[in-house]
DNA sequence: TCTTTAAAATACCGTACGGTATTAAATTAG
DNA sequence: CTAATTTAATACCGTACGGTATTTTAAAGA
């Protein structure tokens, strides 16, 4: 147990609130008196507790990726069910949180590779980092499916799991845009009739 | 011809570059002073010649929307090709836009959708009327195609259109995440498969 | 109780922002 | 040549930014 003064905020419920400022007003949208005043830290609190701006904002994204896009990925890894079932409840759960209203809209990893294209290479790094991770997890999911017969021999696996990978990005720029719940779910309909069965003669 | 002092710089000129700021830097990473900087003409004439600085933003992405979106769509909906040929072609430019070293990274449009998603609502509406012009345009031309015999009949058109439409954003993403040219071709090439043939029994 | 520790709260610093008032320069109409 | 007009160029204003030094407050150890 500390000994100075205790704590008045919780430092994972300020990270959870800084997460959905920067993701709601961005990088350069956000200063550092919004975050003081919306997580109820005063600024020089924070930046004893996470240093700077730019590592206030790095710690925000991983945090959202560990808590809102980890899980996601976790579950189509270790998906017991047919690639088609998998891949199709990934996009399904991306796409209906989009429509959470108690989150702001769109994709905090889109957000942070299209804002830090040119300016903030370090923050867009490590958004990169996190879409590769999820491609990879694609190509592992895909190349797997295939060796067990679940695509046809001749696909080509990676572009497959790049495309669906992908697919993600698109639904991060819709729940930017406040696509509709119809749009949204035919979207992932149409996406779904470019996994190729694989029509072979066992059994 | 006018009385005064003669224009040092041409206003289109000024747009043109300015929208590749924005573009670049976004809205709220780029300063006036940038602006005046990089275009050459003074803030004060900058503020005379488009307004202040959303109004000057707005006319950089009707700039962009003019110059870079408009002739691709065009193209799409007056193309004699068939349906399948003509989506390729457009996705194909979109792709290759990508790479032009001379542009910015990924879309102004797709930006101005992630990043005034909150904050500046006029911009992100804007962005938003640009993405429905396209959207629309898909529409009428899988409709078209439809009545024409190059869909089955079954198909839905609708949700095909908005799926094609919407892979311009995925492939704005992968451009500002500086995707490869193999990349970008085969997400292209597995996003095709999705457009279904229509088997009929004619001729 | 009294010191030590750690955090909260306030006030503050230098700088850069969006935007403008003012002055200087270049052109044309008379 | 002069007056009128339009733009360029400079300097400037009030404000908000990222970041910090300083003081106050609340707990724990001795």
């Amino acid at each position: 147990m500390g000994r100075g003064r205790p704590r008045k905020m919780d430092p994972e419920t300020v990270l959870d609130i800084a997460m959905k400022v920067f993701w709601d007003k961005g990088f350069d949208g956000t200063s550092m008196n919004d975050l003081a005043c919306e997580t109820g830290m005063a600024k020089p609190g924070l930046y004893a507790c996470f240093g700077d701006k730019e590592s206030l904002y790095k710690k925000s994204l991983s945090h959202y990726y560990n808590n809102l896009g980890t899980p996601l990925i976790d579950e189509l890894r270790n998906s017991p069910d047919p690639l088609k079932v998998s891949v199709r409840n990934f996009l399904t759960k991306v796409a209906n949180s989009m429509l959470d209203k108690s989150s702001p809209s769109g994709c905090f990893v889109v957000n942070s590779l299209v804002q830090g294209a040119s300016q903030h290479p370090a923050m867009e790094k490590i958004g990169r980092d996190f879409d590769q991770n999820r491609r990879n997890t694609f190509i592992d999911l895909f190349d797997k499916a295939q060796k067990k017969g679940e695509l046809p021999p001749d696909a080509d696996a990676k572009a497959l799991a790049e495309f669906f990978s992908a697919q993600s990005l698109a639904l991060g720029v819709l729940g930017s845009s406040n696509a509709t719940k119809e749009t949204l779910s035919s979207f992932v309909d149409v996406a779904m009739t470019a996994l190729p069965e694989n029509s072979h003669i066992e059994e």
